[in-house]
RNA sequence: GGAGGGGUGGGAGAGUGGCUAAAUCCAGCAGACUGUAAAUCUGCCCGCUUCGGCGUACGGUGGUUCGAAUCCACCCCCCUCCA
């Protein structure tokens, strides 16, 4: 059994299927829990599991310095190592590119990290990542890339699109030296938010010939109004038969503005770490449990949820739990925030399949306030 | 009764003539978090404010000084030791 991608149903641009793996189906449009570590913070993975997630994320850089990829392959790969049986995607370390730029050095070769951990050096090529994402026997990997943040010149931004194609290449030619059948590696959509970078990175990526493809750059800094701009004279050139996951996103809003836009996966770190930050995220809207006015609600999250940690505690026990600096607090909060963004993308699929997500946009904007073009 | 030490903003605790509306930590109030250097970070935290300031303030009262949380006098209270 090999990666497929098979549509059910669309509406408008949205589209709902499945993705089917070796090691289970992915629902799509899909949320990815972020485990970055071999490690959805603060949760058990069967609990993960149970808010409905069908796959992870891990991440190449974080495995590859603690406790390494070699080591982590020794174990029996990521999946045994962390009790985690089901599809695991894997970041290349491109992110890493952006958010440890002042520990990193940037070249044609590749990416040289001066560890956050203990100041050693690592050099991270695009054969490197591809070889370590292949120890840990991920899934679904990804090519290393640059992720410049928004603002930057097109000139560039350009350079940078272009350098992340060329690596793309040359991830592609090591996964097919060395990857299993069944394993599936994506690339990345880069060119900031300018279309015709956009549309360049596309089309070379598309001839290079990718099972599902990322659009990377988004969500870093510049806006939710300019993202979806940038997904509008995106994802309408993308190959429809194949999945589209825009990389770290986002608020439940983002999610939902850009599913109606044709993509198809999502990860974030916001659910996990907002939830051990002390931020619920409700059908109406964020709310900060630590906030005074929760004192005495003895009222639950969500008393209809099928979720314990929305539905058996009280927001006054979580707001205690917090303010005491209890463990219990983060996971609760976690486990909430993770199960509600499960149930999210469930009603989006359902709603896409019932052709009716217009109006389920529309109420979600009522219920929660939020601003969805 | 005697000797010594000490009383600073909600708490702890710096400061011992002007740089002090008063360090720092905690508590409190609020915000942020988007392919995780994050159980993290930021702001506010005496009152009023048109955010420029203004008014009060370091146990109490009085005094020295151009100027006092800081020096002096007396008083009040707390702690330790000796009777």
């Amino acid at each position: 059994m090999t990666f497929s991608f098979t549509l059910a149903a669309t509406d408008g641009a949205a589209r709902t299927g499945v993705i089917s793996m070796p090691r289970g189906e992915i629902r799509t449009p899909a949320f990815m829990p972020v485990g970055t570590a071999g490690t959805v913070k603060a949760m058990f993975p069967e609990d993960v599991r149970a808010t409905g997630a069908d796959i992870i994320l891990g991440n190449t850089y974080h495995l590859m310095l603690r406790p390494g990829a070699e080591r982590v392959a020794a174990m029996g790969g990521l999946h045994k190592f962390m009790n985690w049986p089901r599809p695991i995607l894997t970041d290349s370390g491109g992110y890493q590119v952006m958010s440890l730029s002042a520990l990193r050095k940037l070249t044609e070769e590749g990416v040289s990290f001066a560890s956050h951990i203990d100041g050693s050096k690592h050099l991270l090529t695009p054969e490197r990542s591809i070889e370590i994402q292949c120890l840990l026997g991920a899934d679904i990997q990804m090519q290393l890339d640059e992720c410049p943040a928004i603002p930057i010149d097109h000139e560039k931004a350009a350079a940078s699109m272009r350098l992340s194609l060329r690596w793309a290449e040359r991830s592609k030619r090591a996964f097919e030296a060395i990857a299993k059948p069944g394993q599936a590696l994506f690339g990345i959509v880069q060119g900031a938010n300018y279309e015709d970078l956009r549309r360049e990175s596309l089309d070379q990526l598309t001839a290079i010939d990718f099972p599902g493809y990322s659009i990377g750059g988004l969500a870093v800094g510049e806006g939710r109004e300019e993202m979806f701009r940038v997904l509008d004279f995106t994802t309408p050139h993308m190959d429809k038969a194949k999945p589209r996951y825009l990389m770290g996103v986002g608020k439940p809003g983002d999610i939902v503005g850009a599913v109606a836009r044709g993509v198809d996966m999502f990860d974030c770190v916001l659910p996990t770490r907002a939830g051990r930050h002390g931020q619920a995220w409700t059908k109406q809207g964020p709310v900060n449990i630590t906030n005074a006015r929760f004192a005495d609600d003895e009222t639950p999250i969500d008393p209809a949820s099928d979720c314990p940690a929305s539905r058996d505690y009280s927001k006054a026990y979580l707001h205690h739990l917090f303010k005491a600096g209890e463990y219990l607090g983060p996971m609760l909060l976690t486990w909430h925030n993770l199960d509600y963004y499960q149930q999210l993308m469930a009603a989006l699929r359902a709603a896409i399949a019932a052709g009716r997500l217009a109006d389920f946009i529309e109420e979600f904007r009522a219920a929660t306030g939020e601003t969805i073009v």
